[in-house]
DNA sequence: TTAGGGTTAG
């Protein structure tokens, strides 16, 4: 009898049947005091609850668990504190705590591991630190739950001290430890681990990969990603819909985000976030209409956009130049969803409008934004003025956007663009003088290419790689020719004070430049070239990169902070619009 | 019957 509600209650999955069941028990006399077996069926129902999302219903249950007078056990522990991680419930976490202290049972290990976790998880790293340092034993799992724990607040440091001075470690701590450094944006660090992963004979699980496909995609890794879903794929893994979404974001921010469309269409359940990230993939790729034909899709099937939907969606819009659709979608947040708009979403449509050269109406919409406009709206707007050599409106943008980002070189190089592209060239010398009084540097451009599954990086100006010099005299041979296709250098972009030959030395040295050099000389004819850069595209560069499209008859992939570029004889799909 | 690792924007 009792092995039978087990059984049910284990394999229950829905909130609603386990009340029934619940219900029975109590009828049933098996959760009231003097039952034998009560403080097991509590435990159980509070797992489940838990396992099924309903974490309140847990902490019922433990309270019913006390006042019917059962002493809970370490099993109850575990479970409740799970329950309080998850909403999270500080308070009854703690009282919890001291219960177990109590009654002596939180030295016991699986109590002491589930207090580390729980501790850390709402907010108190501090904490979760003590009880490792103090835990009479410990286990993979405690090491574990310290690692996770400085994951989430992002301290790779010590979460790789942890991870080091384990003495045995399992699938979960490479994991968790790859996980750190993927979310950390440290996506090198990342791929490397996985390889000493698997060196050392650990074989890849599919949440492991979903951390190493977010690797390949911040790097722009398209042949490790693809690996990767070959190595699902032969595995017969099934594609949950975590990995689908890290794989439909992998290719999109490869370049391939027709190979992601392949993979959302065989997803058999779709929810919120692998929507957003295929709208927001055929958005960069600049296709809107695709994209918002997708979003239109989503909300007919039942799934509610949240406000990072809606982003993908005003992207998806500027991206695309549909002003109307953009307006539309931003009036839909409120009235359809009752979602307020946020700066973000502001900053969008301000991008939308002013790329548009509705800069009045851009304007219209910064000075009675509900809130307070942040770099992004200004920065927004300001890059709609350079587009249309609006001056006016472009200062106006900067003595906002100075007072918010006094530090910032994107303003005064935005700037400087502007004075220098409209014939200021006085005004254009003296915002060079500020920067170069306020110390403010450039960041420096960095490039990434892929060149058979390693990824190479290349600087502004960058000399350290091994064959430097052969992309060097390359890039001379391609600066001839595309010279002879009627390259200009712009030297407009260069901001240091030097002469003007050392100016197109200068952007001759810019990292994509060198990248491109580098994947002509190591690539076979015809191959298409992709990249991956730090920054905005520089217009000369931009320029270069569709001369070179044509005279070496490469399709080039640039991925910049934003968005897609994909060079093709001679031209790009941005429109010259970025 | 216990505890630990995963995806989207800015």
């Amino acid at each position: 009898m009792s092995s039978n509600f087990s059984t049910l209650i284990l394999r229950c999955s829905d909130p609603k049947h386990l009340r029934e069941i619940q219900a029975v028990l109590t009828a049933g006399g098996l959760l009231l005091s003097g039952s034998s077996s009560g403080v097991f069926f509590h435990n159980s129902l509070i797992r489940a609850y838990t396992r099924l999302s309903s974490p309140c219903s847990s902490l019922l249950l433990f309270s019913d668990l006390l006042r019917s007078g059962f002493l809970p056990d370490s099993h109850s522990f575990s479970f409740i504190l799970k329950a309080c991680s998850l909403i999270p419930a500080r308070f009854t976490g703690l009282s919890a705590h001291a219960l177990a202290f109590k009654l002596g049972l939180d030295s016991d290990l699986f109590v002491n591991n589930s207090l580390i976790h729980f501790h850390s998880v709402t907010g108190v790293i501090a904490d979760a630190r003590l009880l490792f340092d103090r835990s009479y034993q410990r286990d993979s799992v405690s090491y574990n739950s310290m690692i996770s724990a400085y994951v989430r607040v992002g301290d790779l440091g010590n979460a790789r001290n942890v991870f080091d001075e384990m003495p045995t470690r399992d699938g979960i701590s490479w994991s968790a430890i790859i996980a750190g450094y993927a979310q950390g944006g440290a996506s090198k660090e990342a791929l490397r681990l996985f390889s000493r992963m698997q060196e050392e004979g650990f074989v890849p699980e599919g949440k492991t990969l979903v951390s190493v496909l977010a690797a390949c995609a911040h790097m722009g890794a398209l042949e490790q990603g693809k690996w990767v879903h070959g190595y699902l794929r032969s595995n017969g893994a099934k594609i949950d819909v975590f990995l689908g979404t890290a794989l439909i974001d992998m290719y999109a921010k490869c370049g391939e985000v027709d190979l992601g469309l392949k993979v959302f269409d065989e997803m058999p359940e779709k929810n919120l976030l692998a929507w957003t990230t295929m709208i927001k993939g055929l958005g960069m790729h600049g296709r809107g209409e695709e994209a918002l034909q997708l979003f239109s899709e989503m909300e007919r099937s039942g799934v509610v956009p949240d406000d990072i939907a809606f982003i993908g969606a005003l992207c998806a819009c500027t991206h695309a130049g549909l002003v109307d659709r953009g307006r539309q979608i931003f009036d839909s947040m409120y009235h359809c969803y009752g979602l307020r708009p946020k700066v973000e979403h502001y900053g969008c449509m301000v991008d939308l409008l002013a790329r548009n050269g509705l800069l009045n109406e851009a304007k219209e919409l910064v000075d009675c934004m509900p809130m307070e406009p942040d770099a992004s709206v200004w920065g927004a707007f300001m890059a709609g003025c350079r587009f249309y050599r609006n001056v006016e409106l472009a200062e106006y943008a900067v003595k906002h956007l100075i007072q918010l980002e006094p530090n910032s070189s994107g303003v005064y190089v935005l700037l400087a663009n502007i004075y220098a592209s409209s014939g200021r060239h006085a005004d254009a010398k003296m915002v060079r003088y500020l920067m170069k009084k306020k110390r403010i540097e450039k960041i420096p451009g960095c490039t990434l290419v892929e060149i058979r599954g390693i990824v190479h990086q290349f600087l502004v100006g960058d000399t350290s790689h091994a064959q430097i010099k052969d992309i060097l005299m390359k890039w001379d041979e391609i600066e001839d020719r595309i010279r002879l296709a009627g390259y200009v250098p712009n030297k407009k972009e260069v901001l240091l004070d030097i002469n003007e030959d050392e100016k197109e030395d200068a952007l001759g040295r810019h990292s994509e430049k060198l990248a491109i050099a580098f994947a002509l000389i190591s690539t076979e004819d015809g191959a298409t070239i992709r990249l991956v850069k730090n920054l905005r595209v520089c217009t000369d560069c931009h320029d270069a990169t569709k001369l070179i499209s044509k005279v070496y008859e490469r399709e080039i992939v640039v991925r910049d902070r934003t968005r897609f570029h994909l060079f093709k004889d001679g031209s790009c799909t941005c429109k010259d619009f970025w």
